[in-house]
DNA sequence: CGGAATCCGAAAAGATACTG
DNA sequence: CAGTATCTTTTCGGATTCCG
């Protein structure tokens, strides 16, 4: 048995289901796209290299735990490299890699259909509910 | 209230966190990349038109429950459209709408990452392991 | 057939306290 | 400073049942 915990090493990936086969780009969400992830890459790549506290000041909300986490993950990945300075205070600085940087140009494509479509999507979202709210109001 | 299950609204998205600010493509995430939307997408962009056992049937592992509520939400937000016909037995059909396939070109780039980059990824992760199992056994 | 309602277990995330 | 350990809370997806 390690000395980690098991259920929170960083290998621990939820579940090899069965959407891989339909969808090619599956495993690229687990790796990529969860809900910390993506500001974490984003943010290391936009900012360049930050230590522990300021990546955490910089994404605001995140705590430790989960930060640190997802940086295990990320690290384990390749995308990102973790430099260790055994200093005192300890002082451990993190940075993208040349394997996270490729994925900028995707970074870039999300954010250009954010602005282009992101107003479309908020626009369909009040459609929907007032045309949900107007049928409710038809058969109480 | 409500007759529908407030906690299970198509509209009840998770929490407008604090990552939205530092991370531009935040809300992108919760729209498109959650576990199932994204297969659900990529296959009624690529196969077209379905009706929801087709759907089921394709995608393969999701359970109808998930399914139903992830296709409400893509169809809330404006992209994908659900035609039902009044027959007995009745019909529904699932189709990407126009901004949904405004997503296309996003995929595609992904998929295209995934083949260059994701075998890069697991030699990445088989040389953490290894090193984090040589590290393990050098101080027991 | 295409759901909706309900109950349930696993997993992620959050809060807090503590350490080298 | 940069985590780890532990506990609690929230969320998500799965299984089952029932209905028009």
């Amino acid at each position: 048995m390690k000395s980690t915990t098991e259920k929170e090493r960083a290998g621990a990936h939820p579940a090899p289901g069965g959407a891989e086969q339909a969808c090619p780009i599956a495993p690229v969400l687990d790796i990529v796209f969860s809900r910390w992830t993506t500001p974490i890459l984003w943010t290391l790549n936009e900012f360049g290299r930050q230590r522990f506290v300021e990546l955490h000041r910089t994404i605001g909300t995140i705590t430790a735990k989960v930060l640190t986490q997802r940086l295990r993950q990320l690290e384990r990945d390749g995308l990102v490299v973790r430099t260790y300075h055994p200093e005192v205070p300890p002082r451990v600085e993190y940075e993208i890699s040349e394997l996270g940087r490729s994925l900028a140009p995707i970074f870039a494509t999300l954010s250009d259909w954010s602005t282009d479509h992101l107003p479309l999507v908020e626009r369909a979202r009040r459609d929907f509910d007032a045309a949900a709210e107007r049928a409710a109001s038809h058969r109480p």
